[in-house]
RNA sequence: UGGGGCGUAGCCAAGUGGUAAGGCAGCGGAUUUUGAUUCCGCCAUUCCCUGGUUCGAAUCCAGGCGCCCCAG
């Protein structure tokens, strides 16, 4: 099997690394997700820049960083691309890795389409150009049944999923760090806009990102304490414009490589048709009712909404109409005016906790936290309480347009580089009702937080 | 086939002689690592049809067609 010099010089310096069967995918050899590694001896970069033994590095890791050996999460994006180089230029002993994710040849029915089109070529190109050693695994069927199909089962319930939270969370974070592990990597790094720093008492925390507009906190919640020991975020304090020209610097093909945007297995951008393959039938047509549930009309199936869409209903009435719920075993699809989307409890489930302390501690503080509800939003004031199987969010001022299957991710702060302080996926919510008269905090009062 | 009412874009609807508001829906775009929200743009040479009056009609007149209501 022909290898580049790259290839030839991975192996030299981290051993053999597939004992697998592996495919080629658009002349990349793409390689079964767990290989054994033979542990070698890693040759320091003569180039780079080596530091003074005990002098804490960068990441935040004792020791050279010729001696350190990082993984960095490869998407063939230029903020991945760029961290791979910051590091690589900082002489740490950089392994890039991409994941082969899906096959885009396919999910299109294209005939010459593959695997995840260009951006592998791209992260090989970069790994080639900055020197570092690459591999693509094919985390394929990982993906498939971690990613994909949760998302198709979260629609069909009736919900609206955030993949790259699951995805994040359970390849990226679970199962690529464990690989990266194996590798011998101390940390592994990726290019989310997010900053981690260590806690003067351990551990580590999180904070959004410098450039608020570039902040991906909401879809990073799920990370745990034990995650973040082992993950680096280097362009957290950056700005996207300094990453590109960074990228520029160090002549990255990919310095001007479109930001990637929707969901990254939706190649078409027809989400829908994803879930009718793999569900087959799991989403019929069915009503389109107001609060009162008169019928309005009908719609294809559930999976084709979310709560607080306005757009797509097909419905001419006066005033514009929103999706206030949505009902699986019905298939209804319940719409009322912009005023029934305003919710002001909000039921959570899987909360991951990353503030100090426990959360029941902090609960019990009833501290004020700002939560976002979804990823474009303003962090909104509102308090934790606790709930039977989970945690309950009392929305001080109320938001529009929450939706079971979405991410709340609680802050610390309305805006800068807020800590985050974790989330839970919306379990349900609970609208302002029309017939409450009693203010929360005299409901809460009567309902004592456990 | 008595009486009354109505007929303006896919839906609702303003306009009663001066050269087609607005809302909803739809479409396109911006924004967005969630097809959401939001924002911007587009969307009736024509007002059920025919003829007439008029410088000029969706608006007035006549006839026709269609629908609704009341009473038979």
């Amino acid at each position: 099997m022909a290898r580049n010099a790259v290839a030839a010089m991975a192996e030299r310096r981290i051993g053999p690394y597939s004992i697998g069967q592996s495919k080629r995918c658009a002349g990349v050899d793409v390689w079964a997700p767990k290989f054994r590694l033979f542990s070698a001896p890693v040759p320091r970069r003569p180039d780079g820049q080596i530091r003074p033994d005990g002098m804490l590095n960068i990441l935040d890791i004792e020791g050279r960083p010729a001696d350190t050996r990082v993984v960095v999460a490869m998407s063939g994006g230029v903020d991945s691309s760029v961290t791979a180089a910051l590091l690589a230029d900082a002489g740490y002993d950089v392994v890039g890795i991409t994941l082969q994710l899906y096959d885009h040849g396919a999910a299109t029915h294209r005939k010459g389409a593959c695997c995840a089109g260009r951006d592998i070529h791209d992260a090989r190109a970069v790994a080639e150009r900055i020197g570092i050693p690459h591999y693509v695994l094919d985390y394929e069927s990982r993906f498939k049944e971690a990613v994909i199909d949760r998302f198709a089962q979260s629609y069909v319930a009736g919900e609206t999923p955030v993949p790259c939270v699951e995805c994040n969370q359970s390849i990226k974070f679970h199962d690529l760090l464990d690989t990266a592990r194996e590798l011998g990597a101390k940390v592994m790094a990726t290019g989310h806009y997010i900053a981690s720093r260590a806690l003067p008492e351990g551990g580590r925390a999180l904070y959004r990102a410098r450039e608020a507009e570039r902040d991906q906190s909401y879809f990073l919640f799920a990370t745990t304490p034990a995650q973040l020991e082992l993950l680096r975020f280097p362009l957290g304090d950056r700005t996207k414009a300094e990453t590109r020209e960074l990228a520029r610097r160090y002549g990255l093909a990919v310095a001007d490589k479109h930001d990637s945007q929707d969901i990254c297995f939706v190649p078409t951008g027809h989400y829908a048709q994803v879930i009718e393959r793999l569900r087959p039938g799991a989403s019929g047509p069915g009503d389109i009712v107001d609060l009162d549930g008169h019928v309005l009309g009908h719609h294809d199936g559930i999976i084709h909404f979310t709560v607080g869409q306005r757009r797509g209903l097909g419905i001419a009435t006066g005033a514009p109409l929103y999706v206030v719920r949505l009902d699986a075993n019905s298939r209804r699809v319940v719409v009322g005016p912009r005023e029934a989307l305003r919710t002001r409890r909000v039921r959570l489930r899987d909360v991951n906790w990353l503030g100090d302390g426990t959360i029941d501690d902090a609960i019990a503080r009833r501290p004020e936290v700002f939560v976002k509800v979804r990823s474009t939003r303003q962090p909104q004031p509102a308090w934790l309480h606790a709930a039977p199987g989970g945690i309950e969010v009392e929305l001080a001022g109320g938001e529009d347009g929450v939706s079971p299957g979405q991410a709340c991710v609680f802050y610390d702060a309305a805006d800068g580089q807020a800590r985050v302080l974790g989330g839970g996926f919306i379990a349900s919510t609970v609208a302002v009702a029309a017939s409450q008269t009693k203010p929360d905090s005299e409901l809460l009062a009567a309902t004592p937080a456990r």
